[in-house]
Parts: structure tokens; C-alpha cells; sequence
DNA sequence: TAGTAAAGTTAGGCTAATCTAACAAATTAA
DNA sequence: TTAATTTGTTAGATTAGCCTAACTTTACTA
């Protein structure tokens, strides 16, 4: 049985891992950073996990899940997402206010009251912001992860999630008129200052780098070495 | 903001209180063992909540809980009370599954989450073992805590409520034909073994004192000195 | 009422998770 | 290729919550 802590660390770390396409793998600073304690701390609870086999790296090298641990992770994360989900659905709170009550909500132990859950809100497969919730046995597909900011001009594309969860940025993209699905034309991009000129229904904005590095989206006509230089805009792990 | 460990000493805290109606106070080995911490473990624990004036005690005397200290307690038996009726009502648990996985759901913080749990189940009175749900405002009526075993013979009373939230007593009150808002009669008790000859659904059982001593009741036509010694069987705090 | 038993307290120690400060290794840049 | 910067590690301290063992106070009872 594990922690809380520990779950969040293996939390963090699959999350880490999923975000970056080009993963050299991920480092202390970097873990220390995303959950907000100092490295020295996140150093010790590395050797804890390394001890119990559910991370493994060399010494001033890169951290990976070990099977196990990944695991774990993913359990977590389909169980946030999952809450997310029901605060979203069934307890009418806002996409901004789901993902701090999910926090807690995800250490809840009880296998039956996660299937039960799953039930309840009809097998569902993605979250509130457009992340996929894993199924029952761990499996989920993952985006490529494409931001807004990678689609070149003249493409259209539909955004499918937000990299940022907090509640600020999440009402700010409402604030911008944006939201799941919608459906995003790049106009034009202004090297002078990084804006972006989108056009969603119709309408045009001009967004921020930072803004567009926050927003997923998947290419209309997706094709490799055209619209997505790297890979396809889905791919299965 | 209170640990999880201090919420679970306030609750329970209440919980004895509540239990006594002939309550001369609670006792620093009364709730290590309810918590099943040692006495040493629990004095500690106290020091810290006499600090932040949330329990009120005399070295070596009667421990009580402050208003503060109530106010938060009745919040957590809310919460997990409410939390039972969910997983109870919504997600298809029995009776006796629902306490442990509240125990730990009834700790998470979030008011807009309480609110809309209690609209959904559309502002319950009573959990799935009888107990009654504190409303928002931290009201609730106590049930004059008199067990089957208090019942005197040929007197006929409704069961409101088990004790003993225990998967395992539960499912032997499942086993031997009763539940909540069932009619019993008392018909004999017997004096060698102390067993008691109870009516429910025309149906006779013998039950043993213990087990009747975890089954509370309100009897039928209360009438105080007559068929309720002390109280009538309902009063409100 | 004196002596024993029960209840409550104190002292000292352990583990988990955090910190700061100092140090070591690896990477980057001059 | 050396120096500077970044990244990672270690040592030592702190707090919360728990423990055992020893002690004190209160309550019971013979």
C-alpha cells in the first residue's frame, strides 16, 4: 500500500513522461519542480521508490517507471480523471474546479467504488478537459502531443485538450471563446512578437505563444511530414 | 486546517459523546481505544487539540469538545454519513461496505462538494444504518440511545438504528432477519442465559444481549418512567 | 482507610516527509 | 579544455503521529 505522496510522485513522473514526445526521460529538478517541493526531497523519496522497484535510474541520471510503477501511476490517473469526470457530470461543477477536488479524490482506495464510478458515468472516455481516461485494465491511447503553437499557417485542427489544468488558464481559454472540440483555423503567425491569428466560429483572436504551448489539439488531414512533422496525431501505447 | 488524523480524534470524540446518555465524560483510554491508538498516542494528540481550543480538559479529568471543536466534528459525521447514503444509494453498496470507504471519502475538503453530494441525494435524513445526517447547518436530533435490550417485555418497538457499523455485525443482522424500520415485540427475556425472545414479521428469533445492545430502538407509544426509564426516545440537541 | 488496580501522563525513540546548506557531478559556454 | 552554470546528492534538522516503558494520580475494594 502506498502513500499518498508516493502515489503523487508516480503520478507525476508518468504525467512528465507523457508530455514530452522527444522523452530523454525525466530528471529531479524537474519532478521536484512539477510537484512543488525542492529536490532534496524529491531525491529521497526517488530512493524510496527505487527501493521499492517502482522507479529506477542511475545516479545523477534519468528516472523512468519500472513496469509496477507505471501501474500505479495510471491507476491514479484514471481515477482522477474518472472524478473529474463526476464532479463535471454529475455534480455540476465547472472544468476549472474539477481537477483540485480530484487531487484528493484520487488516493480513495476502494477497487469497487472506482468500477462502480466507471459505471455510473456510462464507461467514459475522456475527462472534462479532454484528457483520455485509462480503462479498467490500465490501456489508453495518447494524443501526439501537438500544441496549437506547432500548426502551421493556413491548417485547421480541433482542439482535443489543455496542457495547463489549473483554474486560472482553464478560464482564461473560456475567456478566449475556446473550448473541446472546437474547431481552430491559424491564420497567420506575427514573428515580430509570437502572436497567433485564429479564427473559431468564425471569429478571430490573437493568441500568445505560451497560450498556444497550453492548448492540444489534433491536424485536420493529419499527415506526417506535412502537417505533423514527427508522427501521427494519435498514436496507442 | 485539520489532518485527517485530528478530524478522525474530533469524530470520535462526538461519536462517544453521543454514545453515553449518562454521559460523565469521556476518558483519554476510552478514545485510544475507539481509535485504536495507544492512551499515550491519544494524550498527545489531545495537548495539540487543547492548543488550538478544540477539546476542553482537566489534567487528569473528563475530556469535552469546545463549540469549535463540535462544529468540525458534526462537519466530518456529515460528510461521512452523507457519503454513505452515495455509495449506498448511487453506487449499488450494501450496508455493510459503505462505512469503510466513507471513512476515508468523508475527509475531503470541499464545501461546493458536500453541497451538491446532499442536493443529489436530495438532502437525506438518515444514512443506510439509521443514523441521522447532520443538515448544512450542523443541526441534527439524537435518538435517545435505547437498545433492544432496554426493552422491557410484551413492549413493541421500530429498529432505527445499528450501533456496531462493523461489515461483520452487519451482515449478521442481515442473517438473522432484521433491518432498519423494522417492527419488533418483545416477547421473553430469559434470565439464565439473558437471551431475548424477539417478534419480527410474525417470525420468532432469539437474540443474545450483546447483540441486542447494538441495535437501537424507539419504542412504540414512549411514555417516560413506563416504557422509557430516563427519556422519551427522542430529544433534540 | 490502606493497598491495589485502573486510568492518565511523561519521557524518549522511531518513521515519513519535508526543509536548508553544503557539496559533487555533468553539462554548457568561453 | 577549463571555467561557470546547472543539476543532482548528502547531511543534518524539524514536525506529525505513533510506539514502549516508567511514572503519577484517581478510583475501587477488601
Amino acid at each position: 500500500m502506498l502513500t499518498f505522496t508516493e502515489e503523487n510522485y508516480l503520478k507525476a513522473l508518468l504525467q512528465l513522461q507523457l508530455n514530452e514526445i522527444d522523452k530523454e526521460g525525466v530528471g529531479t529538478n524537474e519532478l521536484a519542480n512539477h510537484l512543488t517541493v525542492k529536490p532534496a526531497t524529491a531525491n529521497d523519496m526517488l530512493k524510496k521508490l527505487k527501493e521499492k522497484l517502482l522507479v529506477d535510474y542511475a545516479k545523477y541520471g534519468k528516472i523512468f517507471l519500472t513496469n509496477a510503477g507505471k501501474k500505479l501511476a495510471v491507476d491514479v490517473l484514471r481515477k482522477h480523471r474518472l472524478w473529474e469526470t463526476f464532479l463535471y457530470e454529475k455534480l455540476e461543477f465547472t472544468w476549472d474546479e474539477v481537477h483540485e477536488v480530484a487531487e484528493q479524490l484520487e488516493h480513495i482506495q476502494s477497487q469497487k467504488l472506482v468500477d462502480k464510478l466507471d459505471k455510473l458515468l456510462n464507461f467514459p472516455e475522456f475527462d472534462p478537459h479532454g484528457d483520455i481516461i485509462p480503462n479498467a485494465k490500465g490501456e489508453f491511447k495518447v494524443h501526439f502531443k501537438k500544441t496549437l503553437a506547432d500548426v502551421i499557417v493556413n491548417q485547421s485542427c480541433k482542439m482535443v485538450a489543455v496542457k495547463d489544468n489549473s483554474a486560472s488558464f482553464l478560464q482564461y481559454v473560456v475567456k478566449v471563446g475556446l473550448g473541446i472540440n472546437n474547431l481552430i483555423t491559424v491564420i497567420s503567425k506575427e514573428s515580430f512578437d509570437n502572436l497567433i491569428e485564429i479564427q473559431v466560429n468564425g471569429i478571430k483572436y490573437n493568441v500568445s505563444e505560451r497560450f498556444a504551448q497550453n492548448i492540444f489539439v489534433v491536424c485536420t488531414n493529419c499527415d506526417i511530414g506535412k502537417t505533423c512533422p514527427k508522427s501521427k496525431c494519435e498514436i496507442k501505447i
